[in-house]
DNA sequence: GTCAAGATTAGT
DNA sequence: CTAATCTTGACG
């Protein structure tokens, strides 16, 4: 992406298509690009190639699971917000909240998709790392780790809580590609240790190796 | 009040 | 394997 054919001049993801339980949109985000303007107005933008889902009234792992907190209000948010959390008091994750069509009604459960990792397509040049030797991120090559995300596309706790629809400086675009059941490999979640079972992570197959 | 664990990552 | 570093929940 570059020049004339701008992240910019695609079309936004259509709210309603977040209006599901989180295991139904998560593989559903996959080939949608997340875009920023965070980082001094420059875009900055990925193709989501691995996702999480969170939430419901029976996911342990959820940070929504023992009810609201100062931390985790945002995820319980209707579905079409960004919900951003510090993880491990040093990085920031960035969720997308989902769930049915509530009219607005407060949500009785959080439920929201973890992004976990893009394909960088625009501002490649801008995006930064925080630590580490090589603070550059490789063109065309994976934004692995919930943490990479947030710093490749400088988003923060600044944007926690931001509608999509209306969004300032963060958004999520239609996806750009349509993927069938075989691109996909959908197993257990990374990095938890209750609701280990659930099979609520996808990722775009012939990625990883990227 | 103390303490341990956590949807993580980089360096040894 | 361990440090870095903030929020929360359990305990008392």
């Amino acid at each position: 992406m570059h020049g004339k054919s701008s992240v910019i001049s695609i079309p936004r993801l259509a709210l309603s298509s977040l209006a599901h339980p989180a295991p139904e949109v998560a593989p559903n985000l996959l080939g949608c690009i997340l875009v920023s303007s965070t980082t001094n107005g420059v875009i900055t933008a990925g193709m989501i190639t691995e996702t999480e889902a969170y939430g419901g009234p029976n996911d342990e792992a959820s940070h929504g699971f023992r009810g609201k907190t100062l931390r985790n209000r945002s995820f319980f948010l209707p579905y079409g917000h960004f919900y951003v959390y510090r993880s491990y008091g040093i990085h920031y994750c960035v969720n997308i909240t989902t769930g049915h069509d509530d009219g607005g009604a407060p949500k009785t459960y959080a439920e929201g998709v973890l992004v976990r990792a893009l394909l960088p397509l625009d501002g490649i040049k801008t995006m930064r790392r925080r630590r580490g030797k090589d603070q550059t991120f490789p063109a065309s090559k994976l934004t692995a780790g919930p943490g990479m995300v947030t710093q490749a596309l400088g988003i923060s706790i600044e944007q926690d809580g931001l509608p999509l629809k209306n969004a300032t400086n963060v958004w999520v675009t239609q996806p750009i590609k349509v993927f069938i059941k075989d691109d996909i490999s959908i197993t257990t979640r990374i990095g938890i240790t209750k609701s280990k079972e659930l099979n609520w992570r996808f990722r775009l197959k012939d990625m990883s190796s990227n």
